[in-house]
DNA sequence: CTCATGGTTCGACGCTAATCGAACCATCCC
DNA sequence: GGGATGGTTCGATTAGCGTCGAACCATGAG
């Protein structure tokens, strides 16, 4: 009676139909707004934001305020473990929503700002966390050094200054962490550079070229 | 929102904290009574009765009847693999319950009618399943006459009759399923013939010499 | 500044489900 | 046979929580 509990109570915030729709839905790790979740769920938002606060409480999902919005994503892996070990027990599918720009191009690539989002982005970020470019605090580690080089990319290149070297941007079409800061900016310059890719004028379109997407897959690994 | 209800409905089982404190007992495999869930849960026998239906319903649980007693196991490994999920949320250790007789010997192994039981027992059950040597539906595998040859057990030495081949028994110390039938017997017999083991007079008590427990356990792998 | 929109807080309502007492059925032991 | 024990069914009570309306705060656009 002293043990079970603590997993009584995580498992019952998985036991309301509203919130198991809402986590299923970021199954994928895209990071969702309250009011997305909403809909999702088929609720009002008050209650929606009820729910989200009981998920955040507890450590289910974590919340980026991002201006007006905050977007909702799963704490972890554990988490998405927890409802695979659930959906084991009757096979469903992880449900579609569309989400985001209908242009292919854009949602592929493009520019953020000042550094590269979309698919491409996205790509770049997860590995560099994968690879051990970045540690956890978002520093770059030697081995992150040594792999920038083959870029062009030196540590004294780039100018210092307050804005910070890495950060972590949310894809507003993918719904993920994307590559920013001083060295996503750099980054994406180099890209441009070396010609992996272009930027369609007067458009936030970046376009690789077949064989610079080749490279830019290859130097990920 | 129709994807999200059926683990939503297996999670709401797990929710409770009655019920997620008995899955935790029944976590290392063993099958208890409903009373000891009951005692587990700290409920009335009612209340329990009304718990377990509820699981074996939802196919979390199995049940096995044996005479007056109904004993309850988790349904499978899938069900291991959600709590473990579960515990991850915050650490638990799996709750310990002196349950069984308080003789050594006899839970270590001791004749249940006329095979093998006790932990022996269950060892050589799990092994067998384990290694192949038993099918899924109990039947004897070719690789498991080989090694059953071993022992000096030939097919045709054993006879056939109304009495199953091979039968699960469930053991009433370890809580977990033994070999039992016609082969059950056989194996016993010639445990004691090749003198690994003798039966204490006047008892249900096998016990293992050093040498034969060794072997025992070499023939199982 | 004003309006629109995303999100939260509060309070009241209503449904679901856990609980136990009481009665009942089945099995085992003597 | 009769008594004891394991287990289930039924019904009534109670408590918890999901739900939404209404009001409120914060951010962004014009």
């Amino acid at each position: 009676m002293r043990e079970g509990p603590e997993i009584a109570r995580i498992a019952a915030l998985v036991a309301d139909p509203v919130r198991s729709a809402m986590l299923l839905a970021l199954m994928d790790g895209r990071a969702l707004t309250a009011t997305e979740l909403a809909s999702v769920g088929g609720i009002t938002k008050q209650t929606a934001s009820s729910h989200l606060a009981k998920l955040v409480e507890s450590e289910v999902l974590v919340a980026d305020a991002q201006g007006r919005h905050r977007y909702f994503r799963l704490a972890g892996s554990h988490v998405a473990a927890l409802l695979e070990a659930l959906m084991v027990f009757s096979s469903d599918a992880v449900p579609p929503l569309r989400t985001g720009p209908k242009d292919l191009t854009l949602r592929k690539a493009r520019i953020c700002y000042d550094h590269l989002a979309g698919e491409k982005g996205v790509m770049l970020y997860d590995r560099m966390l994968e690879e051990g470019w970045l540690g956890r605090d978002l520093d770059v580690t030697d081995k992150g050094w040594t792999k920038l080089a083959v870029l062009g990319l030196q540590q004294g290149d780039l100018p210092s200054s307050n804005r910070p070297l890495c950060r972590a941007c949310l894809d507003w079409s993918q719904r993920r962490h994307h590559l920013a800061g001083r060295l996503g900016k750099a980054v994406l310059d180099r890209i441009l550079a070396v010609s992996w890719a272009r930027r369609l004028p007067a458009s936030r379109v970046i376009v690789f070229h077949p064989e610079g997407e080749r490279r830019f897959g290859e130097w990920l690994r």
